[in-house]
DNA sequence: ACAAAAGTGTTAGTGCTACACCCATGT
DNA sequence: ACATGGGTGTAGCACTAACACTTTTGT
């Protein structure tokens, strides 16, 4: 019943060198919010078998360096951010997923502010990132639309427990506007008094006691995230 | 603002060799029941930093096979099962977590039915491995306090979406026991009266209208798990 | 005055929690 | 007869879903 050979955990004084021949490359999933529609980063791919489609924004991971650094690294060379919202999504090993050898890739997703990376003033450059709405990016270059698949799945589901808006939004911004990131985000509509009445009682929103200015009817209240009152409620909440 | 260097995914027609040095390994945590207690299957490490230490069930991954396959092939190689249930947690790449080289690893947890893996008659083999009490598990070789503490995690959240019971149990079992695998799982006691009314009000459940026999007590009735019922359960909650 | 989006309450139904006693069996 | 665990209902409360009209501003 038992196979008894020795593994990696049980009884190893070395290694065999023919298993350290892989490459691992982390994959960010890079979310943004336009006001309308929920939005990916994605690069063009040259590798051969994908020359012009789109992929996702990844890189190896070097021999010195953790892998959530890693994610952090890639993150910030592709839009200057730091400090950002990151979050492992899954990894991903099948053997044929990478056509120059075999690369284990694991997802990371964040979470930005779209107007902290204009994409219109960097298109310029090769290589550089656009943004994609997620509702039609086609066929992506590796196995980038599974990735991408995933990390939504992962994102709804932490839109119920996590301050998904504070990363996702400007500083100041009403009700409505977060209510349509949700929308955006679940793909589907809310009812306003609802969503009104239960993003209200979680309490992790400030009231600004400031009105939007110049717009062509009634002017919204600005409310901006509160960030200790959130934690205070992440500790309460067991 | 941006940085155009090429990368794995945009401009590479090859990869440096030097990216191609690491190991993947995959490791389970493979977690049972035994009416009281969660258990989970451990063996002894006698890699030299950890000799002695109690660790998870892995190993590395083949050059040529799937990662998903790799977790399944490791946890049949242990205990003779197929057909197992089994998930991915997460990744694991800190630099240093494994100390024969570069091991970036992937945890699994699956559910097995204790009395499938008689830890017992096979413990007077090298290398088997054993069922130890998750509240009770010492200090792990590795990260691995850190990965089984990720697969508990998991496996609450999954309590309540999926149908845990149906691995960890036996064919027929009563609603007690049941409730049981509940608790050692959440840690925490729940009401009987509350318990019974939800867990059949999901309809995953098939009476069997038969009752337990040779107890000291009043006879319980026995269910079974309805593997239908809860599949178009699940196509019917989106 | 009109257009456009902001803001606001109530009701009905559903689900969760807390709680205590009688029942069937083996010894 | 006693010990052991099996089995059952109700009431209060919290949360969710559905629904329509008035307010404020700019043009």
């Amino acid at each position: 019943m038992v196979d008894s050979t020795q593994n990696i955990n049980s009884g190893l004084k070395s290694i065999e060198e023919r298993f350290f021949k892989s490459a691992i490359s982390v994959d960010c999933v890079i979310f943004g919010f336009d006001g309308k529609d929920l939005k990916v980063l994605l690069i063009r791919s040259h590798t051969a078998e994908f020359k012009g489609q789109w992929s996702l924004v990844g890189d190896l991971l070097t021999p010195d360096e953790d892998m959530d650094s890693a994610a952090y690294r890639i993150l910030s060379q592709r839009t200057g951010l730091d400090d950002i919202y990151l979050e492992q999504v899954h990894a991903f090993g099948r053997v044929e997923r990478h056509p120059l050898g075999r690369v284990v890739t694991v997802a990371y997703y964040s979470l930005i502010n779209i107007n902290d990376y204009n994409a219109e003033t960097e298109a310029a450059y090769e290589n550089s990132a656009t943004w994609h709405s997620v509702k039609e990016v086609g066929k992506l270059a590796f196995d980038h639309n599974e990735i991408l698949a995933a990390s939504l799945e992962h994102l709804k589901a932490n839109l119920a427990s996590r301050p998904i808006g504070i990363n996702l939004l400007p500083e100041k911004f009403t009700l409505t506007e977060l209510q349509s990131l949700y929308e955006a985000i679940l793909d589907k509509e809310l009812d306003k008094r609802n969503f009104r009445k239960k993003i209200l009682s979680i309490g992790m929103l400030k009231d600004l006691d400031e009105l939007q200015k110049d717009v062509a009817h009634r002017p919204a209240k600005l409310y901006s995230f509160n960030r200790e009152g959130y934690d205070t409620l992440l500790k309460s909440a067991f």
